[in-house]
This record gives structure tokens, C-alpha cells and sequence, in this order.
RNA sequence: GCGACGGUCGUCCAGUUUGGUCUAGGACAUCAGAUUGCCAAUCUGGUAACCCGGGUUCAAAUCCCGGCCGUCGCACCA
């Protein structure tokens, strides 16, 4: 079984994820639920991102609607020019890109943006048909990935954001202002994007509904080499991929070496670095990988994937776009508003450009799992999530030994004393190494355990699933060793 | 979206070839009780499934058709 398998039954066997709308025969691919476990880690994550990377550089969190109005996907280029031309076989349904079909088949270079009849000009002359079936084509139609919704009585043409970020673009002006913004400024967002994949596939891999972590940096042009706290991460050690492999570099040797075209670019790529150090991905199985002309995203000037193994192979977690001013020309352009801002130091109207970090939650949730499954073939085989104490889902269970002398009393005063200040789990049923194994398959990394001493002297052991050693410590200093446990810094 | 293969308790599997004895069986997990008391112990009992819809038939988990889902390949992933 590949570990892919093994996390997915982990998932659905101890509820992290499982598919949306299961006790129904039309449930659709592509939507998945998280249960408990994985909500409760998918809040931690998002807990350590704000930690590392919002608070860290001062950037700014904003929380917005999913449902766009058309102008802004006119403006942002995901309606119009970017949709893909299609055409079906009328016999065998088979779909095809008509423009890399056509040029394909008669050598000859179709443009993405030639018109549908110029398309269906092309082939009735050429007389194309079906490769499968050698059945005709009907008329080339668009494929829009964006979910189009229908808003009020009058049905007004409205979407589902395929990308957090046009939020951010849109509402840049007002946050500017009201913030009294100066460049460079990080304005973030964390929320469900939406993306109608023809085959959605892989549970948490490919969605069709999906949770972004997005940071937009916007900044002056002409100062893409004077970032502040530059310094601070520039011994940064990044995994850079260059043709067929990588190598670790520090930000700073990268810079030199002309991998990255700017300070702001190292800066950002070292925090995004230092994070994913946190969350226990196995840093040398990650890579930044530059984009080619033909693979970046047709917003992007310089594109950098963050990268990470697993068993399905390469797996991106985060799309490191230098936007330019693309989105925001756009945005200007279509909505007739002014989104120059003055740049203080020059006191020249400027037009920023952006930097964005954009992560896929899903994707890094499901990256961790893998990173953290382990199994322990010295003791029994036992299935071990060593997720980090400050992610995993249930921070310490409470187990009194055995349920009589007071000692099941006893562990319910335990866990009344700390539930409040962290997630407590009590389990008072089945032979103590049972529940052990139980807490270290969901990646719990602590366990009380009340014995008779405990009813003696007010200790308890705490026991570490790693090392599966245990440690006798008083009642009144459990807080203590907890809190100190589940710092990010420790 | 196309093609191939598949879909049975929470999980894994038996049963489908050759329709009936399947009132659907097992293992692990889970729950209750007993026993034990620091690393998945034992015993007893319980909960729990044929993906959905239609058809063929005296009779469908089993055969046929459609849908949905899954895996893989192609295509797609702006």
C-alpha cells in the first residue's frame, strides 16, 4: 500500500477528511469534508501561518466574499481571452483542446486566442475529425473553469472566485488608505476558492472547492532591492531547483547567483521557507522550482513553485507568482478607478506591483500527513502521526490507569483543570497500551497517566509519544510543561 | 471529458463465474459487561454493509441498462 493509501485511511478511518455529501448517490467529485481532527489541525496551521508569516512581516488579513461580480474576472483576464476553446467529437463525446488539437494535427501554430469561427474555419476546411472514432467535431465551444452563479431574482452573472487573491486586488485601494499603507505592504487572506476541474482527482490534491492561504506584497517597482528585514533571513537556507536538480543555497548566495532577481523575492521565498520548517514537511524533500515561459500562469512575470515529495511525486503547495502590475492595471482599467499610490520617499505616483505567496491549505494539510506518518516496526508495528505538539488535532490525553480507588476520579479533576487551555482528550476505556496506541495514530504527542501514586503524592506521568518515554511530574506543573511543549519556538 | 478496471459493515476481505441455502460470513476497529492494571491481553455479548435508479426473473449482492463514485492511462490543471 503506498502511503498515499495509508494516509487516506487514516483519514477517513479517524475522520480528518472523507468526502462531501457520502450518504448520497449523486454526491459529487471534487468536494471534501474535514471531520474533527482535520479541522482542528487545518486551524493550527492556519494558527502558525499568521505566527510565521502575517504578524512576523506586519502584513495585514482580510476575509472576503467568494462571490465576484463578472467585471472583476473581465479586469483579472479570467473571462474573455483566457478561456480554453473546446471541441467534441458528436460521435464518441470526446473533448479536446481545439487550438493545440488543430495545430497539432496540421502543424501549423493556432493562436489560444483565434475566435471560435476562425477555429471552425480551420477545421471544416481541413476536413478534421475525431481522432478516436473519426467521427465530425461539432462547433468549437469555451471552457471556462470558473463555477458562474446566477445572483437575485434578475439572475445578474456572478462567480465563484477561482482565486482569493482578486479580493485582495479589488479592495487594495481602501485597505491602503484606511490602514495609511506604505510599500511595501502585505495584505493577506485566508478562504475557499473554487475551480470546476474536468477531473478532479486524489482527495485533498485536486479540489474543486479548495482553501488558499494568499499573501499579496505590494511594492514599488524601482525598490525591489531594498527590503528592511532583508538581513534577517538571508543565511536562510533555500532547496533550489535548477534543470534536473537541486541544492541548498542560502537566500543570500541565490541572490549573488542570479537564481532569484531580487531581494524581495528572497526575502518572501526565506520567510515561506522558515515556515514550512515548522510544520513538519521534511525541508530536504522540497524544492523551489523557476516556471518556464510555457508553465507559468499567464499573470505572472517570474513564478516560483514551492515544491514538496510524496508518494504521488512532486506535489506543488505554493505558487510564488511576481504578478507585476497585471492584476492591478486591469482592475484600473475596467473599473475606471485610480489605484496609483504615492510612494512617500519620492513623492512619485507609482502603480505597485505584487509578489504573491499563494498556498494551497489542502494540499500542505495532506503534505504534513504524509511527512508525518510512521510506522514503528520495534514496537508492534504501531502506526505514529509525529505530527508537531503544536499542530496535532489533540494536544494530551488523560488516562487514569485503571477506573477504581478514586483514580477514575481522580483523572476527570485532571482533565477538568486543563481542558480549557488546551485540547484535552480522556479516555478511561480499554487496556492502557490500547489507548496509547489509539492517541499516537492521530498524532497526539502527549499522555497523561494516572496511577496510584498519583492518589499519594498529586504526580502523574506524562508520556511522549515519540520516544514513548514517560516522565513523573506534579499536577500543578502540568500547564507549565504543556504550554512550554507546544511553543512553535521551542 | 474519453477509455480500461472496480464499488459488500468504520477498515480490509469472502460471496458474483453457474441467480435460490445470504435471514449476507470473517478479521481488525468500535460499544457494553467481566477480568487485568503502564504499552494493540483475555472472555462474553452487541452495533454495523450489498453505491443509486430502472429492467429481466417465480427469485438479483450475483445478469442487463443508465447514473454517481474510485483507481489508472489520455486530456485538463488558466
Amino acid at each position: 500500500m503506498s502511503e498515499y493509501d495509508q494516509v487516506m485511511k487514516l483519514a477517513l478511518e479517524r475522520g480528518f477528511y472523507f468526502p462531501s455529501c457520502e450518504i448520497y448517490s449523486d454526491a459529487l467529485a471534487g468536494f471534501w469534508d474535514y471531520g474533527p481532527l482535520g479541522q482542528r489541525m487545518k486551524n493550527k496551521f492556519i494558527d502558525l501561518w499568521r505566527r510565521e508569516l502575517i504578524r512576523r512581516d506586519g502584513m495585514w488579513e482580510i476575509d472576503g466574499s467568494q462571490v465576484m461580480s463578472k467585471k472583476v474576472f473581465i479586469a483579472s483576464g479570467h473571462l474573455g481571452n483566457f478561456t480554453d476553446p473546446i471541441i467534441k467529437c458528436t460521435k464518441c463525446n470526446s473533448t479536446f483542446r481545439a487550438d493545440r488539437y488543430v495545430s497539432e494535427k496540421l502543424g501549423e501554430y493556432i493562436p489560444e486566442r483565434a475566435s471560435n469561427d476562425e477555429i471552425d474555419a480551420v477545421i471544416r476546411k481541413n476536413s478534421l475529425t475525431c481522432p478516436k472514432c473519426d467521427g465530425d467535431f461539432g462547433r468549437t465551444t469555451r471552457f471556462n473553469m470558473m463555477f458562474k452563479v446566477e445572483v437575485g431574482p434578475s439572475a445578474d452573472e456572478a462567480y465563484l472566485r477561482p482565486e482569493t487573491c482578486q479580493t485582495i486586488f479589488v479592495d487594495f485601494s481602501r485597505i491602503f488608505k484606511v490602514m495609511r499603507g506604505k510599500l511595501p505592504i502585505g495584505i493577506a487572506q485566508i478562504g475557499k476558492s473554487f475551480r470546476n476541474e474536468i477531473a478532479p482527482r486524489q482527495s485533498l490534491l485536486r479540489l474543486r472547492e479548495f482553501y488558499q492561504a494568499e499573501i499579496e506584497i505590494f511594492c514599488n517597482p524601482d525598490k525591489l532591492d531594498e527590503v528592511p528585514m532583508y538581513d534577517e533571513v538571508k543565511s536562510t537556507k533555500l532547496n533550489i531547483h535548477e534543470d534536473v536538480s537541486s541544492h541548498e543555497i542560502t537566500a543570500q548566495e541565490a541572490l549573488g547567483k542570479g537564481l532569484l532577481p531580487n531581494q524581495l523575492i528572497a526575502y518572501y521565498l526565506a520567510l515561506l521557507s522558515q515556515f514550512y520548517s515548522k510544520t513538519g514537511i521534511d525541508m530536504k524533500r522540497t524544492r523551489f522550482r523557476k516556471l518556464s515561459e510555457t508553465e507559468k500562469a499567464f499573470y505572472a512575470t517570474v513564478a516560483f513553485d514551492f515544491e514538496v515529495e510524496t508518494s504521488l511525486g512532486w506535489l506543488e503547495l505554493v505558487a510564488c507568482n511576481y504578478r507585476s502590475d497585471y492584476d492591478l492595471s486591469g482592475h484600473m482599467a475596467t473599473s475606471k478607478e485610480n489605484l496609483e499610490v504615492v510612494d512617500p520617499s519620492t513623492q512619485a505616483k507609482v502603480l505597485p506591483h505584487v509578489f504573491e505567496l499563494s498556498m494551497g491549505i489542502d494540499r500542505s494539510l495532506y503534505a504534513i500527513l504524509e511527512h508525518s506518518y510512521y510506522e514503528d516496526y520495534k514496537h508492534d508495528d504501531r502506526i505514529v502521526l509525529r505530527l508537531k505538539p503544536y499542530l496535532a488535532p489533540i494536544t494530551v490525553g488523560v488516562l487514569p490507569l485503571m477506573n477504581k480507588d478514586g483514580i477514575g476520579i481522580k483523572g476527570r479533576e485532571v482533565y477538568a483543570a486543563i481542558r480549557k487551555d488546551f485540547d484535552v482528550y480522556s479516555d478511561e476505556s480499554g487496556s492502557i497500551g490500547r489507548r496509547y496506541r489509539r492517541l499516537e495514530e492521530i498524532g497526539v504527542p502527549f499522555a497523561i497517566t494516572i496511577d496510584k501514586t498519583t492518589m499519594v503524592d498529586e504526580t502523574v506521568t506524562i508520556r511522549n509519544r515519540d520516544t514513548m518515554e514517560q516522565e513523573r511530574i506534579k499536577i500543578s506543573e502540568i500547564k507549565n510543561v504543556l504550554e512550554k511543549a507546544i511553543n512553535p519556538y521551542e
